[in-house]
DNA sequence: TGACAAATTAACCTTTTGGTACATTCTGTT
DNA sequence: AACAGAATGTACCAAAAGGTTAATTTGTCA
């Protein structure tokens, strides 16, 4: 239904990266929006500039195109953790700048908090398909054990503070802010998820990760 | 393939409610494992005693089936905490044994916390068509209300706790620690989700909601 | 006991949906 | 310029899936 009155019927340009990038993209919101069994290919390739038949030629199939944006997702949620530079700081600014800063960038990145929680509904079977989402997770563990010593050493820290549980606790957070939002704020109000209230959420993590590895 | 050499061909009994409770179960046991789009109304049927048209009779469509699943959830997960009688305790003690019990209850009950994460993912519309789920959810925060003025007034609580954000802190520990389970030890090992690793995180919960809300 | 409503069964239907076959165009190489 | 292989568009398909129709059985009450 579209264009071309005096240009020629057809004339297309090859452009795989492109045409992979763009469905990858599409397919993160659809796959967002709607979940995995949800999501419906012809609503994808609706709105890519490409045809169906571009998500088989490159991804497989359906479940070969979600596993490939999980692994966008991934990547670029631990991209952003990874720029913090937290070696730059003292132990303590540097976890509470760590969760300050993903408490802001998962809020700013619903999609890919949602592209998580649909994976954990399939029971993580296409993460397990996945080599590289395994090595990009490793690194956020070795950043905090690594500042775990620096804390442990200056005596800021615990001496028994566990870096996983560390992450753990700040994903908890951090994550169900996001994934549980619809539920939570149907009952029980938005107040918390109003920009004050996100602040205080915030703050509230802040001031709880910092006591739990504080020495007293 | 089964019953009846000798007995009359065709015999049953009317049920009404044991079918729609035959229903309900089964229909929560395969929404819960495989999402709201990607459960089957044939697989739900095959696993009841009953016909698929009962499902139609008794729920009228595939939501309105879920939506009930929801609201049995709900209430389920909601009677366990009406149980505590946290009046009888000190504020202190009861805040500690409300988070304690809320960890583990839900960790014993992981269908309903994957049904409430799944509701999540479709934006919560069906929580939106039921009456009945959202007076359950107030008894729990008037029930924090009550607690935190009896803490307030007793000194031990600080004068500015937030119940509602206590109840958020609780549900984000104990939901996260269902809903992620899979990405999570997938990524990091199961370590926290072995019962010496869920003791700790349980620990963890209860004292930082006890630092939270203490005074200083 | 007979009639009427409620409950239940079994077979069937329509649309949706993921996936494919096949033809066509583009582009680098010789 | 011609060939080969990669990239793309179009039309199509078979199966799955939600839902329905129609007929049968059971319970109740006058």
């Amino acid at each position: 239904m579209k264009r071309n009155e005096g240009e020629r019927k057809s004339s297309w340009k090859q452009d795989p990266e492109g045409v992979k990038a763009d469905i990858l993209a599409v397919a993160t919101s659809v796959f967002a929006e709607s979940g995995f069994s949800g999501a419906r290919i012809d609503e994808i390739i609706r709105r890519t500039k490409s045809s169906k038949r571009m998500i088989y030629y490159y991804f497989g199939d359906k479940s070969g195109l979600y596993a490939k944006v999980l692994e966008a997702a991934y990547a670029r949620l631990r991209k952003g953790e990874g720029q913090l530079d937290l070696q730059a700081l003292p132990p303590l600014d540097a976890l509470a700048k760590l969760a300050a800063f993903t408490f802001d960038f998962h809020r700013e990145n619903p999609e890919y908090i949602r592209l998580i929680t649909i994976e954990n509904i399939h029971h993580g079977k296409h993460l397990k398909q996945s080599e590289t989402i395994p090595k990009l997770n490793s690194q956020i563990i070795t950043g905090l054990e690594e500042l775990c010593r620096r804390g442990i050493g200056e005596g800021t820290f615990r001496e028994d503070v566990d870096p996983l549980e560390l992450h753990w606790t700040i994903s908890a957070f951090c994550v169900f802010n996001i994934s549980n939002r619809a539920t939570f704020s149907h009952l029980y109000g938005d107040d918390l998820f109003t920009d004050a209230g996100q602040e205080r959420l915030r703050a509230r993590l802040v001031s709880m990760v910092l006591d739990a590895v504080r020495a007293s």
